[in-house]
DNA sequence: CCGCGGGCCTGAGAGC
DNA sequence: TGCTCTCAGGCCCGCG
């Protein structure tokens, strides 16, 4: 499923649920995730305080008490639910609140607040492992990856330095993780059309020869910060499985000026093209022919 | 370095 | 109603 706003939108969620709190009971019932978890999962868990909840591209990051932390990924069809007992007297001694049992639900964490936060994930894409805070750096899930897109080391000048020389197009580059860490196949239409940039175009024409941004660069960052923020604003797009933490659907999806139009007429001012959709390193490409250039 | 195809899974929607 | 087919927001691997 989800890309940055959606991961960050569940941050967002989480975060007054778990910030702070102790973690009193965690139901691991299905350890098959896409993959296993750890034979340790569940006694690292059970106790800690949870000192902090942020996120690293689309993984989220639980720090624990103890040292660990705990990476969450939602993969493609995973969600967070926070249900709250107001019966809870004990903790974790609570059954079912408000009867919701639902299929999927792989990962339950019992608050000592009484919160209860299940991790459904339908397809099992999705994966949770604990690491030290001190092997943090050395994880070969994070090793790779490249800047954060709404952080201060992305810039256009930084974008057009990793792009010099690149053969492959625009669209593919936006997408590798190791380039720029959190876009999905959404927001690089998106932000290629706001931008007015071809998916196809090759990835190294936002350098000049010399290696300095190109219009085209400043453009495709200014691009990028804005959807994304209009994104996370939005509380990201629920297409098929995206929900917020509290169950409502995000209402990006109103927004998408390309993606999921084909056939439709091109949103930009004066411009009569018609939306079209492509085949592109394996994934749906949508965009304007007639603006992106 | 690059693109491509396959794999991991389930569910929704389209077409018959 | 129900079957079969295709497709889906991520990411990894191996191949050429």
């Amino acid at each position: 499923m989800p890309e940055l706003p959606e991961v960050e939108t569940v941050r967002r969620g989480l975060e007054p649920v778990m910030e702070g709190q102790v973690i009193a009971r965690v139901e691991a019932r299905r350890g098959d995730l896409r993959f296993p978890l750890q034979k340790d999962f569940v006694t690292r868990l059970e106790g800690q305080i949870v000192t902090g909840l942020g996120r690293r591209a689309k993984y989220l990051t639980a720090d624990l008490s103890s040292g660990d932390v705990l990476l969450m990924h939602l993969g493609m069809s995973g969600s967070f639910r926070v249900v709250h007992d107001e019966n809870a007297v004990t903790p974790g001694a609570f059954h079912h609140p408000r009867g919701e049992e639902r299929a999927h639900d792989h990962v339950v964490f019992h608050m000592a607040s009484g919160a209860m936060i299940s991790f459904n994930d339908p397809r099992r894409f999705g994966y949770m492992k604990i690491v030290s805070r001190a092997g943090l750096a050395d994880e070969p899930l994070l090793r790779g990856l490249g800047p954060e897109p709404l952080g201060n080391e992305f810039d256009a000048a930084m974008l057009a330095r990793v792009c010099a020389g690149k053969k492959t197009s625009l669209k593919a580059a936006l997408l590798d993780q190791r380039v720029v860490a959190g876009l999905g196949n959404i927001y690089v239409c998106e932000a290629l059309f706001r931008a007015h940039l071809s998916p196809k175009r090759q990835a190294s024409t936002l350098a000049t020869r010399s290696g300095e941004p190109t219009d085209h660069a400043k453009r495709l960052v200014g691009a990028i910060h804005a959807v994304l923020h209009a994104a996370i604003k939005a509380g990201g797009s629920s297409l098929r499985d995206h929900r917020r933490t509290d169950g409502e659907l995000g209402y990006f999806q109103h927004s998408f000026q390309v993606y999921d139009r084909e056939g439709e007429k091109c949103r930009t001012a004066g411009c009569s093209g018609i939306v079209k959709r492509f085949t592109q390193n394996g994934r749906s490409t949508f965009w304007c022919p007639k603006c992106q250039k």
